[in-house]
RNA sequence: GCGGACAUGGUCUAGUGGUUAUGACAGCAGGUUCCCAACCUGCUAACCCGGGUUCAACUCCCGGUGUCCGCACCA
């Protein structure tokens, strides 16, 4: 009968896009204007979804104790992107090929050639490709100059002309590094601690494709967990009593895909950092708790060769779906690389951290004492950096006079009657040293889209092809649906009022629907992933009583109104079946 | 970014150099039914954008945008 056109695409990816956006979940954004690739929307029914997403995130971090949110601006001066390597990384060196017009990376065509080909300038790359290589796709050698390809987003902070070069971030890590000085205060000045954020982060793509799993502008979920890395803290791991599936290095020596509780990956090497351990586990059961098929998860190692700038050991959680497996997450440990970098630019001192000995050193150097009666006059204004300089001294000339370097690289020259030699002795409790960080990052648009991917249900019902969104209640755009049987003596009203209840209640949304016949309503909630369905008929008129329905297998059970509103409060609508 | 294909209501689609532009599903109103997209009647609703050719363009041509496929790219 009824010929549902959507359904008769043989894909069944077009099937779940033409769902999402019939029913407002995910759509293209700008359409009436023509839409811009790498853009979408979260329609009514998606936006209430991604809140539920995002919200479950926050919870699950923050709920450790030791770790805060924190929000930071998108628009980021450049010199932060500078430190941070943004500025360079993102701006490859493509040419184009005159045979064929191909764009490629010009580092990418020497990899045979030259052993570190994106360590090379500009000019070094035109002159090495002038030099016979050939074009992959045409076997042409005429190559453009190599010009930059700028992923980032510029603008500029100021409305007249002037100002300063600023990006929309690429990630929001960095306003979490920014606010390592406060997040210090805020925790005491004790590590470990850590700091999150979401938000949107916005990459100028090349060439988005794919939907959801490639946008230029996009929600992400990171969290910076600062520790020390002589003392990496590990909750106990036996905790985790479940295999996960680990694709370790395939350079290393456990290559091949393999599965096992975390506390043995960690034993054996195959995790190589306690810490990221414990993340791999958190993000798990994160992605179980938000509905994501267990079986449908991976944890992949990067390859050494294809290890981020910063990142000492990393790992891509991977969902599979419609689109293969697809990196959601990214867990790295980016060591004391953003820190040190933008204490580097910045000439900040305040990104450390102070690890306190467990028993004070006592230590012995020798040092040349300044003697300010004689550097004083010697060289006047210029006394108190000379004075510097030398306590700064790491290791003492042999003899008197020596050349001293300043900061600003003059020299001067010390003579004897300048300094006194002698050995201090001093208590040492402590060093500064600059924190680590391990790093999860989030692509929440990707989590959706499997979210959605993995609820996506097609069945039959009574000959006919019937979808169903399995969404874990978790992630459910609304709690439950209200239902009068007909809006007709009295139910209407009684529905309206069980509604009112319902969306009364703290963290609960329901959502009415009086139009047309029950099972079409029950349908349309079916395929928006409303887990439960209130309905109001003739004997709640009577006694109160409503039936509710289970998504998942279409059961119903009677139960009292009070009991099913309780039961929703406290997530134990289950326990009436 | 390159090459190819495609672009019609919310969704899936038919079709034409001059049409009142198909149909299905969804949606709305009424009737009917009285717990799973039922049925009946009626209704709403579309030719991606900009140029060109032509008396006349949704239709042909060019450009743009978007989607899909292949190549490249994917920190």
């Amino acid at each position: 009968m009824r010929g549902r056109s959507a359904v008769m695409s043989d894909r069944r990816a077009d099937r779940l896009t033409s769902l999402l956006r019939r029913r407002g979940i995910v759509l293209p954004s700008f359409e009436i204007y023509g839409g811009v690739s790498g853009l979408v929307d979260y329609g009514p029914v998606g936006a209430r979804i991604k809140r539920k997403v995002m919200d479950n995130w926050i919870d699950h971090w923050t709920s450790h104790g030791d770790i805060v949110e924190v929000d930071s601006p998108a628009i980021t001066p450049e010199p932060v992107l500078v430190a941070s390597g943004h500025v360079g990384e993102f701006n490859d060196l493509m040419v184009e090929c005159g045979g064929c017009a191909g764009a490629f990376r010009a580092d990418h065509l020497l990899d045979r050639t030259h052993e570190s080909p994106d360590s090379l300038s500009a000019e070094e790359l035109v002159s090495l490709l002038a030099s016979g290589v050939q074009c992959p796709t045409c076997k042409e050698s005429q190559w453009s100059d190599v010009m930059t390809m700028d992923l980032m987003f510029s603008t500029r902070i100021g409305a007249m002309t002037g100002g300063r070069k600023a990006y929309m971030r690429p990630e929001t890590a960095q306003g979490m590094f920014m606010l390592y000085p406060s997040l210090f205060r805020h925790f005491k000045q004790r590590l470990p601690f850590g700091a999150i954020q979401t938000g949107k982060g916005y990459r100028n793509e090349i060439s988005p494709r794919q939907g959801m799993i490639r946008l230029r502008e996009f929600n992400m979920a990171e969290l910076e967990y600062f520790i020390d890395p002589e003392y990496p803290p590990c909750p106990n791991l036996d905790e985790w009593d479940y295999s996960m599936t680990l694709v370790p290095d395939p350079d290393g020596e456990h290559a091949g895909e393999c599965s096992m509780v975390i506390s043995e990956a960690l034993s054996i090497g195959v995790v190589r950092h306690p810490t990221v351990a414990w993340f791999l586990a958190r993000t798990m059961d994160f992605l179980i708790g938000v509905g994501i098929d267990s079986s449908k998860i991976r944890f992949r190692q990067h390859a050494s060769t294809e290890m981020a700038h910063y990142a000492d050991d990393c790992w891509d959680c991977e969902l599979l779906g419609e689109h293969g497996w697809v990196e959601c997450v990214g867990i790295a440990n980016r060591t004391c690389h953003d820190l040190l970098s933008h204490e580097i630019h910045s000439g900040s001192k305040q990104l450390r951290a102070w690890r306190q000995f467990d028993e004070p050193r006592s230590e012995t150097r020798d040092v040349l004492a300044p003697d300010g009666a004689s550097i004083g006059p010697a060289f006047k204004e210029r006394a108190a950096e000379v004075v510097e300089a030398l306590q700064g001294l790491t290791e003492l000339p042999d003899d008197t006079p020596f050349d001293l370097q300043l900061a600003d690289g003059a020299n001067v020259r010390i003579t004897d009657e300048m300094v006194t030699r002698r050995t201090e002795q001093v208590t040492v409790h402590g060093e500064w040293f600059t924190p680590h960080v391990i790093e999860p990052a989030f692509g929440i648009d990707r989590i959706i889209w499997h979210i959605l991917d993995h609820g996506y249900t097609e069945t039959e019902k009574e000959g006919e092809k019937y979808s169903i969104m399995r969404l874990d209640s978790a992630v459910s755009p609304f709690d439950v649906a209200v239902l009068p049987l007909f809006d007709k003596d009295g139910m209407g009203q009684i529905a309206s009022k069980v509604l009112a209840q319902v969306n009364s209640m703290r963290g609960l949304r329901g959502e009415m629907d009086s139009s047309k016949s029950i099972g079409r309503r029950y349908a349309r909630m079916d395929e928006i992933g409303v887990p439960w369905a209130i309905t109001v008929d003739h004997r709640t008129v009577e006694d109160g009583s409503v039936t509710v329905r289970r998504r998942d297998d279409q059961k119903q059970i009677r139960a009292t109104v009070d009991d099913v509103l309780s039961n929703l409060a406290s997530g134990t609508v289950e326990s009436l079946f």
